[in-house]
Parts: structure tokens; sequence; C-alpha cells
DNA sequence: CTTTCCAGTTCACTGGTTACA
DNA sequence: TTGTAACCAGTGAACTGGAAA
């Protein structure tokens, strides 16, 4: 790098004056002479001058920044969620400090949070999907810290903040749209059910087959190795080699549903005719495909920002009402009905 | 927040050292008596202390952070982009401070790059793709900043590292590959030309064609008014509804081309029997829909993570070196043949 | 007796802000 | 209206006092 980066104290010394007097214009403060601020302000936007946020943030105690810890950028899920952290951030005035890993399982997500620390953020944002155990660290790491936790798509917990969608009611919605429609042996394919969203919306078909009074047979029940078109591409292979009977599936994801529809087509079935499919998510390619998946669209934009937005509120609230008492947000998704199902 | 936060000071005062000797025992310093550093590193795991990389980038004038300014989150190309960048960064030990906008024309370029500056990044990766004259600010900004910079997705310019793929060469494997299989009269759905990807992909199409003395005409070609698959839909039903002998279209990106494939069955065309369809970019669904869809693979996570390594490579060079003369790095993409064409 | 090494300290400094004069 | 001094959290450089070469 060429020359240092211009300082303070530099306009100071161009201008004549000590370095208080340049701070007091560039915080806009009101007690500058009005020709002295033009001069000091003339020469800042002549060399270029732009005050520090770390020494400010040093000094202030507030950097203005908050860390997001995520999985899987480049999925569909993750990069629609960080998006719309990333928005409501630029609005609310916050820098955010992602750090997503390319596994679920993060190994030790102490010393994640004690990196995001050694940045002075303000707060963090886990958005890092319940899988297994591995959110059982919480309990014990997360009391300790002295800054503001927001976790995603997590099941909610005594004393902390969760947003996610309500994907039980996805489920619902999903398997009540098929059976709406007349469709009586509905198979379910879910997501792999160390997955806390995999198992909401399994739940969300189960108890609306029961309370229609349905057959809930284990036969009709598969899970994806992933949430993947191949792991989709196999479930419903083993499903229609073992029950020809079945009319409609409902499954975990889009993907996987993208996968089961290939697999109807190399069955020889019409979709939805023969067989209605119904998947979860609202991918940008579902309205395009062929033929046009049904699905349940979660907005998960709206998700981030909210997250987002609440973690801001946590940050702002008073010492005296720390730690606070924690609050399950929930979001409702919404059926998109096209020509699957 | 409850408390503040642990400082070196309250380290050193435990230990009954100075703030100099932890200092030396967090940065593994030599010079400290072996009793000395264990007393010191088990005060600083049981009161979880985390030195400050605020102050410490201030000092040492290198913070470890860059900036991606970039467009469309949640997109499938920027985000995988991101994610190579984010994941080369943690390799090398920088953390990423993305400025991600929701439109491809950013206002005021000025002004990001000073904020960027305020957070002592060490060097900014400019992701925004080239759309008209979107970049021409770089001539008269990019010169005076004493940082390096990284463009992606952009036509090279002198004194500029660019990292780009090779749209060109794709546009010509597309072509020729379309040839090959016999196919004479082939169209081209392009994506907006005021786009330099789109450009550049046509540009193959067009001296592909050329070279092996097919026909170029003008009503072969068609362009989308963005890259969705609204506008591959619209711009193919344009296409077959004045050119019924096509036998083959090369679309701009996958996405318009799922929109094409959707017009084509709307026809009663048989792809790829009566038209095949060919892509670009090979998004996660292009194995999986119906047919399965021929594209050129851009690997762009591997060009983030390049853009970062580049980025590294600048930000080490020696001040004498400086500014660096730029670098026009290409990526090759890859045919990926599958059932469209 | 001088030189070097060692463990550790003191001081100045990074870029800015708050409190006070 | 403006300047001065202290401070945020940490680090590089110079330095201290004593032991070993």
């Amino acid at each position: 790098m060429s020359q240092r980066r211009v300082t303070i104290v530099e306009i100071a010394k161009e201008a004549g004056v000590s370095a208080q007097t340049v701070s007091r214009v560039v915080n806009g403060r009101t007690n500058v002479a009005p020709e002295t601020r033009d001069k000091i302000q003339e020469i800042i936007d002549r060399r270029g001058y732009h005050p520090s946020r770390l020494a400010r943030s040093l000094l202030r105690g507030r950097s203005h920044t908050v860390g997001v810890v995520g999985y899987g950028l480049g999925l569909f899920g993750p990069s629609y969620t960080l998006a719309g952290i990333v928005r409501e951030a630029n609005k609310e005035g916050y820098s955010v400090l992602p750090n997503m890993s390319n596994e679920p399982e993060i190994e030790d997500p102490a010393r994640i949070i004690g990196e995001l620390i050694e940045y002075h953020v303000d707060g963090i944002i886990w958005a890092v999907p319940e899988i297994g155990n591995n959110h059982d660290w919480i309990e014990t790491v997360v009391p300790e810290q002295d800054i503001p936790f927001v976790f995603l798509s997590m099941e909610n917990r005594p004393n902390l903040t969760t947003v996610a969608i309500d994907n039980y009611a996805g489920g619902q919605m999903a398997t009540q749209h098929l059976i709406d429609k007349g469709h009586r042996r509905i198979g379910l394919l879910k997501g792999p059910s160390d997955w806390w969203e995999a198992r909401e919306r399994a739940r969300g078909w189960y108890d609306t087959m029961q309370a229609n009074g349905l057959t809930v047979d284990e036969n009709l029940v598969l899970q994806g190795d992933d949430w993947s078109a191949a792991a989709g591409e196999r479930c419903m292979r083993e499903l229609l080699e073992k029950e020809r009977e079945i009319d409609a599936v409902f499954v975990g994801n889009d993907s996987m549903a993208i996968g089961a529809l290939k697999t109807a087509r190399e069955f020889g079935l019409k979709v939805p005719d023969d067989i209605a499919v119904l998947g979860f998510d609202d991918v940008p390619e579902a309205a395009y495909i062929y033929p046009s998946l049904t699905t349940v669209q979660q907005n998960l934009t709206s998700l981030g920002c909210r997250a987002l937005s609440e973690l801001d509120r946590l940050i702002n609230v008073d010492d005296a009402d720390w730690p606070s008492s924690g609050e399950a947000i929930v979001i409702q998704p919404q059926l998109i009905v096209r020509e699957s199902a």
C-alpha cells in the first residue's frame, strides 16, 4: 500500500485547528464557527478523509457490527436468509460479519463466538439449523456471554430469542390441501429427521392425516439422507416400488420434490393426475419446471430481516433488563398452489 | 449488556505482571518464563479473555478484513461466488465484510468504498457485474485508493486485476456442441445485452456460427429483459412464433433455459428431438428437471476463491511494487452434456 | 570485566472521543 | 468557540536488572 490513511490529526494540522474541532465537524456538533466548519469540511472532502470505525468503536464500546454464523452459503435457504439479514442491517446501520461454514455440524461454537467477540460485534445471529444435538452447547455457553444472541430455525428454549418459520403449520397446510383435493393415500418424503425442521414438517403431515381419519402407515413415510434432488429421487423410487396405491406425496423440500418428479416420470406416472406432489420452500424455479410445483413458501428474507431487527432491539435494551427473558418469534409460511398438486 | 469485556490489563493485574507480558503470551512470543506463561494462560482461559482485533488492527495497520461489494445475494451466481470468497477467506485468515446491494446499479461506489475504508479493510473485491457503464467510476476512483482491488465478472482493463469466467469460450463450446450434434438453425436467447457477460456469451455463439458457415440471422436472436425464467419463457415464445424452422437454442443462463423449456412444452415441441436447448450456469436443479439440462458450468466458487487469493497477494506485495500492473485472470467453464441437447 | 541473554517493565503510539477547562 | 488531557485495548521499541558466557 502506498501511503498511510488520512487521519484526523492531518486534517486538523492543515486547517490549523485541534483534532477535537475536526471531530466536532465530522460528528455534526453545533459548537463550531460556520467559517471554521466550512474550511474543515472542504479539507475533509479534498483529502478524502474517512474517520476510523475501529478507533471509534473502541472508544464508544459499540461497533455497529453483528456476527452471523450460518451454514451452506450457496444453498437456497441460507443465502436468502443472509440476504434478509444484510438488507435489514444496512437499513439499521449495522455491518454484517458472516461466518458461514460448509458443515452444519459446527465443531467448536465457542471458538467461533470468541472470534466474533474479538471483533467487538454488538450481537450474534446463529443461523445454523438445529440438527441432532448441535445446539446443546447453547445452555452452557450463551449465558456467559455479555452480548445478545438470536437463533434461527430451532425449537424455542427458555430465555432464548428464536425466529423460525412455522414448519409444523406448513406441514399441516400442505397435507390438508392434498386431502381437500381428494387424495387419501398420501405419502411423506421427509428430510433428514435429525433436522428439527424436517421433524416439524413431518409432524404437520402426521397430525393432519390423523385429524382427517386417514391411514398413517409407516410404509408411507420415507426419509432422505439429505435435502437434495438425488435424495428425493431415491425416496420416491423406494416408495413407488412398495406402494403402488399412493396418490399423493408431501415432500420435505422443493429440491427433493424435483427429484421425486423425475422418478414419477420414470415410472410413467402423470403428475398430478396419477400422483400429486407438494414441496416446501418455493425455490425460484418452482413455477417453471414441469409440472409447476405446488409448494409451501417460506419467506426467508423476512426471516432474516426479523432476526436482525430483533437483535437490534436486544442490543439496545437497558442493562437493567439484561439478560432478557427471550421470545419465540414464529413466521407463517404460505401455500402456493400450482399444477403439481 | 451486562459487564464490560475482559481486557488485557485485567488479566495482567490478576497475574501480577504487566500488560506487555500478557500480550507476549497471547502472541506466542518466546521471552516469557514457562511458569509465568502457564499462569497467565490459565487466567486467560478461565476469564474467557479475547484480545481485541479492533485495537490490534489499529496498531498494526492491518485488519485482516476484506470488503466484498456485490449484487443480488440470494441469486445463484452471487451466493456461490460469495461462498467461495468466504471459504478462501477463512483459510487465509481474513474476515469478510459483505456489502451486498439489491440493485446491480450501484448509485454511489465512492460512498461504499469510503464505508469499507472506515473499517480499515485490507482490500476490496468488487463483485458487481459489469452492466452498461456502471464501472466507469473505476478509472477515477480506484487509482486514488491505497488498498488493492480485485474486480469480478468484468472486461479486463489496464492496471486492474480482474477475475472472470471465460464467457466467450463458454458460448463457443455451447454452440459448437449444438453444431456437432447436427443442428443447423440455432437460435440465441441472450441475457440483457447491457451485461458484459451476456454480450460475451452471445459473441461466442456468433463467431462459432460464422466459423461453421451457418446463417447468422438477426431473427434467430432474442434478448431477455432480465435473466429470469419468465424472460426465457417470453423470448422462446417470440422466437418460436416467427421461426418455426429452428432446431436448437443456446440460452443465456439456466433460469432462462428453464423458462424456454416451458414454452417448448406449450408449443408441443419435444426436447431435444424437435428442438435442443442448452443453458449456462449449471444450477443444482439442472440435472433433475425434465428434460435434464445440457449447460455450460461455471465454477463460481472457485472464481470467488481465486479472487480472494489474488487479493491476498496484492495486499502483501511490497510497497515498492505498488501500484501493481494488474492482471486478467480467466477461468474456463465446462460443458455438461445431459438430455436437453 | 565486558558482552550477551533473559524475563519483564515502561513509554509512546494507533485514531479517534469524552470531560473539562 | 476552541483547546487540553485522559482514555479505549492493545503492541513495538527501548530499557532494566541480574545471571551466564
